[in-house]
DNA sequence: TCTCTGTATGCAATGTTATAACATTGCGTT
DNA sequence: AACGCAATGTTATAACATTGCATACAGAGA
Protein backbone atom coordinates (compact mmCIF):
# COMPACT_ATOMS: atom_id res chain seq x y z
CA UNK A 1 0.00 0.00 0.00
CA UNK A 2 1.59 3.47 -1.08
CA UNK A 3 0.06 6.72 -0.56
CA UNK A 4 2.58 8.38 -1.63
CA UNK A 5 1.95 9.18 -5.80
CA UNK A 6 -0.03 12.51 -6.19
CA UNK A 7 0.49 12.19 -9.77
CA UNK A 8 -2.95 12.43 -11.90
CA UNK A 9 -4.69 9.50 -13.15
CA UNK A 10 -5.77 8.60 -16.44
CA UNK A 11 -9.46 9.06 -17.10
CA UNK A 12 -11.32 6.22 -19.21
CA UNK A 13 -13.87 8.81 -19.65
CA UNK A 14 -13.60 9.64 -23.37
CA UNK A 15 -15.89 12.58 -23.27
CA UNK A 16 -13.65 13.39 -20.03
CA UNK A 17 -11.35 17.20 -20.55
CA UNK A 18 -10.82 17.98 -16.73
CA UNK A 19 -7.49 17.75 -14.25
CA UNK A 20 -7.47 14.56 -12.29
CA UNK A 21 -5.25 15.00 -9.74
CA UNK A 22 -6.37 14.69 -5.92
CA UNK A 23 -6.35 18.42 -5.31
CA UNK A 24 -8.47 18.70 -7.79
CA UNK A 25 -10.66 15.59 -7.44
CA UNK A 26 -11.54 16.66 -3.87
CA UNK A 27 -12.07 20.46 -5.19
CA UNK A 28 -14.63 19.20 -7.17
CA UNK A 29 -16.08 17.53 -3.82
CA UNK A 30 -15.89 20.05 -1.79
CA UNK A 31 -17.75 21.72 -4.07
CA UNK A 32 -20.31 19.47 -4.73
CA UNK A 33 -20.72 19.39 -1.15
CA UNK A 34 -21.21 23.39 -1.01
CA UNK A 35 -24.27 23.21 -3.46
CA UNK A 36 -25.71 19.95 -1.65
CA UNK A 37 -25.81 21.50 1.55
CA UNK A 38 -23.31 18.82 2.78
CA UNK A 39 -20.29 19.24 4.63
CA UNK A 40 -17.16 17.53 3.51
CA UNK A 41 -15.14 17.79 6.61
CA UNK A 42 -11.34 17.16 7.72
CA UNK A 43 -11.83 14.18 8.39
CA UNK A 44 -14.23 13.18 5.03
CA UNK A 45 -11.98 14.88 2.48
CA UNK A 46 -8.45 12.90 4.14
CA UNK A 47 -10.48 9.55 3.88
CA UNK A 48 -11.14 10.97 -0.14
CA UNK A 49 -7.63 12.11 -0.19
CA UNK A 50 -6.64 9.05 0.93
CA UNK A 51 -8.11 7.25 -1.54
CA UNK A 52 -7.16 9.56 -4.67
CA UNK A 53 -3.50 9.71 -3.47
CA UNK A 54 -3.44 5.40 -3.21
CA UNK A 55 -2.88 3.03 -6.51
CA UNK A 56 -4.82 0.31 -5.14
CA UNK A 57 -8.52 0.04 -3.86
CA UNK A 58 -8.47 0.58 -0.38
CA UNK A 59 -9.42 -1.25 2.76
CA UNK A 60 -10.90 0.62 6.04
CA UNK A 61 -8.53 -0.56 8.17
CA UNK A 62 -5.89 0.47 5.67
CA UNK A 63 -7.32 4.22 5.84
CA UNK A 64 -7.24 3.66 9.48
CA UNK A 65 -3.39 3.22 9.12
CA UNK A 66 -2.67 5.76 6.79
CA UNK A 67 -4.95 8.71 8.87
CA UNK A 68 -3.01 7.79 12.40
CA UNK A 69 0.48 8.62 10.12
CA UNK A 70 -0.87 11.72 9.25
CA UNK A 71 -2.87 12.82 12.42
CA UNK A 72 -0.84 11.34 15.39
CA UNK A 73 -4.69 11.50 16.48
CA UNK A 74 -5.69 7.98 15.77
CA UNK A 75 -9.70 7.04 14.68
CA UNK A 76 -11.51 3.97 15.75
CA UNK A 77 -13.40 1.77 12.76
CA UNK A 78 -16.48 3.56 13.07
CA UNK A 79 -15.61 6.90 12.56
CA UNK A 80 -14.25 5.56 9.16
CA UNK A 81 -16.82 3.74 8.29
CA UNK A 82 -19.19 6.30 8.77
CA UNK A 83 -17.05 8.74 6.97
CA UNK A 84 -16.61 6.03 3.73
CA UNK A 85 -20.69 6.04 3.91
CA UNK A 86 -21.07 9.66 3.55
CA UNK A 87 -18.35 9.29 0.71
CA UNK A 88 -20.10 6.61 -0.92
CA UNK A 89 -23.64 8.43 -0.48
CA UNK A 90 -22.37 11.57 -1.93
CA UNK A 91 -21.16 9.52 -4.96
CA UNK A 92 -17.32 10.61 -4.30
CA UNK A 93 -16.57 6.66 -3.39
CA UNK A 94 -17.73 3.43 -4.32
CA UNK A 95 -16.77 0.19 -2.95
CA UNK A 96 -15.02 -2.72 -4.09
CA UNK A 97 -17.14 -5.56 -2.85
CA UNK A 98 -15.17 -8.66 -3.94
CA UNK A 99 -12.04 -6.81 -2.93
CA UNK A 100 -13.65 -5.29 0.68
CA UNK A 101 -12.40 -2.11 -0.59
CA UNK A 102 -12.67 1.89 -1.84
CA UNK A 103 -11.65 3.98 -4.35
CA UNK A 104 -12.48 7.22 -5.45
CA UNK A 105 -15.13 7.75 -8.37
CA UNK A 106 -14.40 10.20 -11.12
CA UNK A 107 -17.46 11.94 -11.75
CA UNK A 108 -19.34 12.01 -8.69
CA UNK A 109 -21.89 14.67 -10.28
CA UNK A 110 -22.86 12.61 -13.16
CA UNK A 111 -22.81 9.54 -10.45
CA UNK A 112 -24.20 6.07 -11.18
CA UNK A 113 -22.89 2.68 -10.30
CA UNK A 114 -19.62 2.07 -12.60
CA UNK A 115 -17.82 -0.77 -13.66
CA UNK A 116 -14.71 -1.54 -12.09
CA UNK A 117 -12.11 -3.51 -14.11
CA UNK A 118 -9.22 -4.48 -11.12
CA UNK A 119 -5.93 -6.07 -12.13
CA UNK A 120 -5.27 -8.95 -9.65
CA UNK A 121 -1.32 -8.89 -10.11
CA UNK A 122 -0.84 -5.25 -9.47
CA UNK A 123 -4.47 -4.01 -7.94
CA UNK A 124 -4.63 -1.09 -9.96
CA UNK A 125 -8.17 -0.28 -10.56
CA UNK A 126 -9.94 1.30 -13.55
CA UNK A 127 -12.97 3.11 -13.19
CA UNK A 128 -15.40 2.90 -16.80
CA UNK A 129 -19.15 4.00 -18.12
CA UNK A 130 -20.89 1.79 -20.57
CA UNK A 131 -24.03 2.99 -21.02
CA UNK A 132 -25.15 -0.50 -23.22
CA UNK A 133 -23.95 -2.58 -20.23
CA UNK A 134 -26.17 -0.43 -18.32
CA UNK A 135 -29.05 -0.61 -20.77
CA UNK A 136 -28.96 -4.55 -20.77
CA UNK A 137 -28.80 -4.90 -17.10
CA UNK A 138 -31.66 -2.72 -16.87
CA UNK A 139 -33.71 -4.46 -19.46
CA UNK A 140 -33.11 -8.11 -18.02
CA UNK A 141 -34.42 -6.26 -15.04
CA UNK A 142 -37.18 -5.70 -16.25
CA UNK A 143 -37.83 -8.71 -17.97
CA UNK A 144 -37.60 -10.13 -14.28
CA UNK A 145 -40.06 -7.61 -13.12
CA UNK A 146 -37.10 -6.04 -11.22
CA UNK A 147 -36.84 -2.70 -9.89
CA UNK A 148 -33.04 -2.01 -9.45
CA UNK A 149 -31.43 -0.04 -6.88
CA UNK A 150 -27.66 -0.75 -7.17
CA UNK A 151 -25.56 -2.20 -9.81
CA UNK A 152 -22.04 -4.33 -8.60
CA UNK A 153 -19.94 -4.50 -11.93
CA UNK A 154 -16.36 -5.65 -11.39
CA UNK A 155 -14.70 -7.43 -14.04
CA UNK A 156 -10.85 -9.08 -12.55
CA UNK A 157 -8.04 -9.69 -15.09
CA UNK A 158 -4.30 -8.52 -15.68
CA UNK A 159 -3.64 -5.72 -16.98
CA UNK A 160 -1.24 -4.85 -19.64
CA UNK A 161 1.61 -4.29 -17.30
CA UNK B 1 -33.27 -18.28 6.81
CA UNK B 2 -35.40 -21.23 5.80
CA UNK B 3 -34.09 -24.77 4.15
CA UNK B 4 -37.54 -26.04 4.19
CA UNK B 5 -38.59 -25.81 0.79
CA UNK B 6 -37.81 -28.85 -1.80
CA UNK B 7 -39.59 -27.46 -4.60
CA UNK B 8 -38.29 -26.87 -7.58
CA UNK B 9 -36.91 -23.90 -8.35
CA UNK B 10 -37.75 -21.29 -11.76
CA UNK B 11 -34.71 -21.54 -13.57
CA UNK B 12 -34.83 -18.05 -16.03
CA UNK B 13 -32.65 -19.89 -18.64
CA UNK B 14 -34.72 -19.97 -21.75
CA UNK B 15 -32.83 -23.16 -23.60
CA UNK B 16 -33.51 -24.88 -20.47
CA UNK B 17 -35.60 -27.92 -19.90
CA UNK B 18 -34.50 -30.13 -17.13
CA UNK B 19 -35.75 -30.76 -13.77
CA UNK B 20 -34.83 -28.78 -10.99
CA UNK B 21 -35.46 -30.02 -7.53
CA UNK B 22 -32.53 -30.20 -5.25
CA UNK B 23 -32.09 -33.57 -5.56
CA UNK B 24 -31.99 -33.21 -9.39
CA UNK B 25 -29.39 -30.68 -8.99
CA UNK B 26 -27.16 -32.34 -6.71
CA UNK B 27 -27.21 -35.60 -9.03
CA UNK B 28 -26.22 -33.74 -11.84
CA UNK B 29 -23.28 -32.50 -9.74
CA UNK B 30 -22.07 -35.92 -8.60
CA UNK B 31 -22.54 -37.15 -12.37
CA UNK B 32 -20.21 -34.31 -13.50
CA UNK B 33 -17.84 -34.75 -10.35
CA UNK B 34 -17.56 -38.35 -11.33
CA UNK B 35 -16.57 -37.29 -15.22
CA UNK B 36 -14.06 -35.02 -13.92
CA UNK B 37 -12.33 -37.25 -11.32
CA UNK B 38 -13.13 -35.47 -8.08
CA UNK B 39 -15.42 -36.59 -5.24
CA UNK B 40 -18.64 -34.77 -4.21
CA UNK B 41 -18.17 -36.40 -0.92
CA UNK B 42 -20.93 -36.32 2.08
CA UNK B 43 -20.23 -32.43 3.69
CA UNK B 44 -19.53 -30.83 0.12
CA UNK B 45 -23.53 -32.31 -1.16
CA UNK B 46 -25.06 -31.67 2.54
CA UNK B 47 -23.98 -28.05 1.61
CA UNK B 48 -25.11 -28.12 -2.19
CA UNK B 49 -28.13 -29.44 -0.42
CA UNK B 50 -28.42 -26.77 1.74
CA UNK B 51 -28.05 -24.05 -0.78
CA UNK B 52 -30.31 -25.63 -2.97
CA UNK B 53 -32.70 -25.98 -0.50
CA UNK B 54 -32.69 -22.48 0.68
CA UNK B 55 -34.54 -19.70 -1.00
CA UNK B 56 -31.82 -16.89 -0.52
CA UNK B 57 -28.54 -16.44 -0.47
CA UNK B 58 -26.78 -18.25 2.40
CA UNK B 59 -23.93 -17.14 4.39
CA UNK B 60 -21.08 -19.43 5.41
CA UNK B 61 -21.63 -19.67 9.27
CA UNK B 62 -25.73 -19.98 8.36
CA UNK B 63 -24.30 -23.02 6.74
CA UNK B 64 -22.35 -24.40 9.90
CA UNK B 65 -25.10 -23.57 11.83
CA UNK B 66 -27.47 -25.85 9.51
CA UNK B 67 -24.85 -28.72 9.36
CA UNK B 68 -24.79 -28.29 13.21
CA UNK B 69 -28.56 -29.06 13.24
CA UNK B 70 -28.58 -31.80 10.20
CA UNK B 71 -25.31 -33.75 11.32
CA UNK B 72 -25.24 -33.94 15.61
CA UNK B 73 -21.03 -33.33 14.71
CA UNK B 74 -20.63 -29.76 13.99
CA UNK B 75 -17.89 -28.15 11.81
CA UNK B 76 -15.67 -25.26 11.74
CA UNK B 77 -15.26 -22.42 9.51
CA UNK B 78 -12.37 -23.87 7.70
CA UNK B 79 -14.23 -27.03 6.92
CA UNK B 80 -17.06 -24.98 5.27
CA UNK B 81 -14.90 -22.69 3.68
CA UNK B 82 -12.73 -25.39 2.07
CA UNK B 83 -15.79 -27.23 0.61
CA UNK B 84 -17.05 -23.85 -0.98
CA UNK B 85 -14.17 -23.28 -2.80
CA UNK B 86 -14.33 -26.50 -3.97
CA UNK B 87 -18.05 -26.37 -4.80
CA UNK B 88 -17.06 -22.65 -6.38
CA UNK B 89 -14.61 -24.50 -8.25
CA UNK B 90 -16.53 -26.82 -10.21
CA UNK B 91 -19.29 -24.10 -10.95
CA UNK B 92 -21.20 -25.55 -8.89
CA UNK B 93 -21.87 -22.50 -6.60
CA UNK B 94 -21.43 -18.73 -6.55
CA UNK B 95 -20.59 -16.28 -4.53
CA UNK B 96 -22.35 -13.31 -3.96
CA UNK B 97 -19.73 -10.73 -3.19
CA UNK B 98 -22.35 -7.99 -2.23
CA UNK B 99 -23.72 -10.17 0.50
CA UNK B 100 -21.05 -12.53 1.62
CA UNK B 101 -23.64 -15.12 0.40
CA UNK B 102 -23.40 -18.25 -1.27
CA UNK B 103 -25.70 -19.81 -4.35
CA UNK B 104 -26.12 -22.78 -6.10
CA UNK B 105 -25.60 -22.51 -9.88
CA UNK B 106 -27.74 -24.34 -12.27
CA UNK B 107 -26.08 -25.15 -15.16
CA UNK B 108 -22.13 -25.89 -13.94
CA UNK B 109 -22.05 -28.14 -17.27
CA UNK B 110 -21.41 -24.63 -19.06
CA UNK B 111 -20.43 -22.44 -16.05
CA UNK B 112 -19.40 -19.04 -16.56
CA UNK B 113 -19.57 -16.45 -13.91
CA UNK B 114 -23.16 -15.53 -14.41
CA UNK B 115 -25.60 -12.46 -13.55
CA UNK B 116 -27.21 -12.41 -10.42
CA UNK B 117 -30.44 -10.16 -9.72
CA UNK B 118 -30.55 -10.33 -5.81
CA UNK B 119 -34.14 -8.55 -4.01
CA UNK B 120 -33.27 -6.23 -1.43
CA UNK B 121 -36.66 -7.38 0.19
CA UNK B 122 -37.33 -11.20 -0.05
CA UNK B 123 -33.53 -11.81 -0.57
CA UNK B 124 -34.67 -13.92 -3.62
CA UNK B 125 -31.76 -14.21 -6.17
CA UNK B 126 -31.96 -14.84 -9.96
CA UNK B 127 -28.93 -16.09 -12.06
CA UNK B 128 -29.15 -15.20 -15.75
CA UNK B 129 -26.86 -15.57 -18.76
CA UNK B 130 -26.62 -12.60 -21.19
CA UNK B 131 -23.70 -13.13 -23.67
CA UNK B 132 -24.38 -9.72 -24.92
CA UNK B 133 -23.48 -8.53 -21.29
CA UNK B 134 -20.44 -10.77 -21.27
CA UNK B 135 -19.17 -9.79 -25.02
CA UNK B 136 -19.50 -5.72 -24.06
CA UNK B 137 -17.11 -6.88 -20.39
CA UNK B 138 -14.74 -8.52 -22.62
CA UNK B 139 -14.28 -5.82 -25.03
CA UNK B 140 -14.12 -3.18 -22.79
CA UNK B 141 -11.28 -5.01 -21.01
CA UNK B 142 -9.81 -5.21 -23.90
CA UNK B 143 -9.70 -1.89 -24.49
CA UNK B 144 -8.28 -1.54 -21.36
CA UNK B 145 -5.56 -4.01 -22.22
CA UNK B 146 -7.04 -6.55 -19.44
CA UNK B 147 -7.44 -10.36 -19.81
CA UNK B 148 -10.37 -11.00 -17.43
CA UNK B 149 -9.95 -13.83 -15.38
CA UNK B 150 -13.34 -13.21 -13.40
CA UNK B 151 -16.99 -11.39 -13.50
CA UNK B 152 -18.68 -10.16 -10.84
CA UNK B 153 -21.96 -9.11 -12.06
CA UNK B 154 -24.46 -8.13 -8.90
CA UNK B 155 -27.86 -6.51 -9.57
CA UNK B 156 -29.90 -5.33 -6.53
CA UNK B 157 -33.72 -4.44 -6.76
CA UNK B 158 -36.92 -5.12 -5.67
CA UNK B 159 -38.69 -8.54 -7.51
CA UNK B 160 -42.14 -8.44 -8.27
CA UNK B 161 -43.65 -9.97 -5.20
C1' DT C 1 -23.86 35.67 24.70
C1' DC C 2 -26.41 31.65 25.86
C1' DT C 3 -28.89 27.71 25.04
C1' DC C 4 -30.93 24.56 21.93
C1' DT C 5 -30.52 21.39 18.22
C1' DG C 6 -28.71 18.59 14.85
C1' DT C 7 -24.66 16.66 12.87
C1' DA C 8 -20.27 14.64 13.39
C1' DT C 9 -16.85 12.27 15.94
C1' DG C 10 -14.70 9.44 19.86
C1' DC C 11 -14.59 5.16 22.10
C1' DA C 12 -15.29 0.43 24.03
C1' DA C 13 -17.11 -3.56 23.04
C1' DT C 14 -18.83 -6.81 20.07
C1' DG C 15 -20.35 -9.08 15.88
C1' DT C 16 -19.34 -11.20 11.38
C1' DT C 17 -16.62 -13.22 7.79
C1' DA C 18 -12.46 -15.60 6.45
C1' DT C 19 -7.86 -17.80 6.84
C1' DA C 20 -3.40 -19.71 8.90
C1' DA C 21 -1.14 -23.36 10.93
C1' DC C 22 -1.07 -27.69 12.39
C1' DA C 23 -3.12 -32.39 13.58
C1' DT C 24 -5.95 -36.34 12.40
C1' DT C 25 -8.72 -39.66 9.73
C1' DG C 26 -9.52 -42.93 6.30
C1' DC C 27 -8.44 -45.30 2.35
C1' DG C 28 -5.77 -47.40 -1.26
C1' DT C 29 -1.09 -49.02 -2.45
C1' DT C 30 3.37 -51.13 -1.68
C1' DA D 1 3.01 -52.61 8.59
C1' DA D 2 4.47 -48.36 6.29
C1' DC D 3 3.53 -44.86 3.20
C1' DG D 4 1.12 -41.38 0.27
C1' DC D 5 -2.70 -38.68 -0.44
C1' DA D 6 -7.12 -36.23 -0.15
C1' DA D 7 -10.26 -34.54 2.98
C1' DT D 8 -11.54 -33.07 7.29
C1' DG D 9 -10.91 -31.57 12.21
C1' DT D 10 -9.03 -28.13 15.68
C1' DT D 11 -7.33 -24.01 17.58
C1' DA D 12 -6.37 -19.62 17.09
C1' DT D 13 -6.37 -15.42 14.84
C1' DA D 14 -6.83 -12.11 11.06
C1' DA D 15 -9.70 -9.03 8.57
C1' DC D 16 -13.85 -6.54 8.03
C1' DA D 17 -17.88 -4.17 10.07
C1' DT D 18 -21.47 -2.53 13.47
C1' DT D 19 -23.83 -1.24 17.96
C1' DG D 20 -24.59 1.78 21.59
C1' DC D 21 -23.57 5.45 24.03
C1' DA D 22 -20.78 9.63 25.25
C1' DT D 23 -18.82 13.93 23.72
C1' DA D 24 -17.76 17.88 20.72
C1' DC D 25 -18.93 21.32 17.87
C1' DA D 26 -21.23 24.41 14.49
C1' DG D 27 -25.21 27.15 13.32
C1' DA D 28 -30.05 29.14 14.50
C1' DG D 29 -32.74 31.69 17.37
C1' DA D 30 -33.87 34.01 22.00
Amino acid sequence: MAFLSVQPRPCTDPNCRGQHAPAERVALAMSLCGARGVQLTTLRRQILELLWESAQPTGAYQLIEALKLRNSRPVGPPTVYRALEFLISQGFVSKIESHNAYVPCAHPERHQDCLFFICGDCGASVELEDARIERLLAENAADLGYRVTRRVVEVEGTCAS
